[in-house]
DNA sequence: ATAAATTTGGAATATAAATTCCGAATTGAC
DNA sequence: GTCAATTCGGAATTTATATTCCAAATTTAT
């Protein structure tokens, strides 16, 4: 059980107040669990991937020493300790599982204040995560693809469809010649056969797949017709037939995702778009 | 014990090999086992923090299926490919905090990488500003309000409709009676004149207003219409006439507004009518 | 349609890891 | 230097976790 001498006291819930504790105040520890502490704040990452038994070799100490160590911080066994370090490398916020749950044990003293906060930390990790996959080159790509198009064919159903209906709104307030694969009266395959190779497609689909969209996209392909995907694992249909395509992973809470992130990088890319076509004017080569 | 079909061939090495053989190989994997596999490769940090039992739960597979799919690859058992997704994220230690400054740091590296992390960025501080500002009441009679509707009537035009072309679909997805006032024949006033005290309104209209928003929204406000609004400003035509307001700062890079934040509040408002209707069928009062 | 082969779920088992506990060693007070 | 309090090492125990195995279900081949 936790120390007693910490009682009341809340161990540190991340990584650099646990740290802050430890450098700052002077926590007067012995010699073995100053040792095992030192080496914890020197190697956060085998903390976080190692057992205790590996770490304790490491650190020259004994397992029971590592698990000392929790206690005397307020944690309830090196586990917990451990999953300090742990959230330190993901890059979701800090225990918003464990917060969750912990909103929805406390009884149901606010169901709705759960939703508010599951709902921005899902839009917010999203797009944190997806900002440290893109790969810049990946994006200067999809914008010269795109830039260089005569007329930008979108394509979205569903769930995806209020992306494009956005984008297709910057488009034309920046004055890019696009053209929505949405109708509501089924025309779209005639739509897509007017495409041509001077021309370009931006798909976007997320699991599961509309079947629409992957045939529009497939008809495109078909005629030669660069395609930019936006979609949410390598296993989708469309990546395969894409030119470029980007894997957004939106954090999805209660089976709802909330396309934050997809919206950001769609907004960059218009953005994008924009400016590098008004380089082109200005230095054609 | 591996795979004999796999005898000889060593298994990927790191995960960008495991991540290539997987999406280009086109390796014939049984329905469950690209269930898996399609879940390990979109949540890698599951699986380099998870246990078999929390992975196989999320991944709606069992526990054995991990060991299989492990063994599929020539690992030696799932432990042994899950040390594949933590060395992943241990030759990429620097935390999140680190990780920001650096990309910040690095600032015109490339106009196209400034642009991407402009919006990112906008879209990050958008998120994490309107969580800290919205009030859990608010919230809570937003969803007392709209959930208590018959039939919910979506405003919103330019910019913000694409907002309310995700909350159509998430509505049909949740069976919550809705009605979109933005046409393309120009019979919205019509449509608005259906509406009856028992129904509310959700209007969204960000600077510049759209003068056709603010109408039907008066127009509702009129016939006695409860009506939800989110909204860029306390000086916004709209607060005066709703029953409740949400004020959304979205930051906004070179001009454009990410509506990231505004996503997240429309899919948590949508969740949240539905969970209180399946409340109140069930105890009603 | 039928049989054979493969795949799957889930319980049973084996393995690994964390935690506790107690006697020994060390430290600190007087 | 002696005694009491604290700290420590390491074996024993408990708990968690991975793995195996088999019957049932599904798919594939004939």
């Amino acid at each position: 059980m936790p120390d007693i001498s910490e009682t009341g006291a809340l161990p540190p819930a991340d990584f650099e107040s646990l740290k802050a504790q430890v450098v700052g105040n002077h926590v007067k520890l012995p010699k073995r669990l100053k040792q095992a502490a030192a080496y914890a704040l020197d190697n956060p990452d085998e903390i976080a991937f190692g057992t205790a038994a590996s770490i304790a070799q490491a650190a020259s100490v004994q397992p029971s020493t590592l698990v000392r160590l929790a206690h005397q911080f307020g944690y309830e066994g090196f586990s917990h300790f451990q999953t300090i370090f742990k959230e330190r490398l993901r890059l979701r916020t800090p225990s918003y599982e464990e917060r969750l749950t912990q909103i929805e044990k406390s009884g149901d003293a606010a169901p709705e204040a759960a939703l508010l906060h599951g709902f921005f930390g899902a839009a917010r990790s999203s797009i944190i995560k997806m900002e440290e996959a893109i790969r810049e080159e990946d994006f200067k790509r999809a914008i010269e693809v795109l830039g260089a198009a005569d007329t930008i064919y979108l394509i979205a159903k569903r769930r995806s469809y209020s992306l494009t209906a956005h984008l297709a709104y910057a488009f034309s307030k920046l004055g890019i010649r696009h053209q929505m694969v949405a109708s509501t009266n089924g025309v779209d395959m005639e739509t897509v056969q007017f495409a041509r190779p001077s021309d370009a497609a931006l798909a976007i689909s997320f699991s599961p797949y509309a079947a629409e969209s992957l045939e529009h996209a497939r008809a495109l392909h078909a005629q030669g017709v660069p395609l930019v995907s936006i979609t949410d694992s390598a296993f989708s249909p469309l990546a395969s037939i894409s030119t470029l395509w980007f894997e957004v992973a939106e954090a999805d809470f209660a089976g709802f995702r909330s396309l934050s992130a997809s919206m950001a990088l769609t907004m960059a890319l218009s953005v994008g778009i924009a400016e590098y076509r008004r380089h082109q004017q200005n230095e054609p080569e």
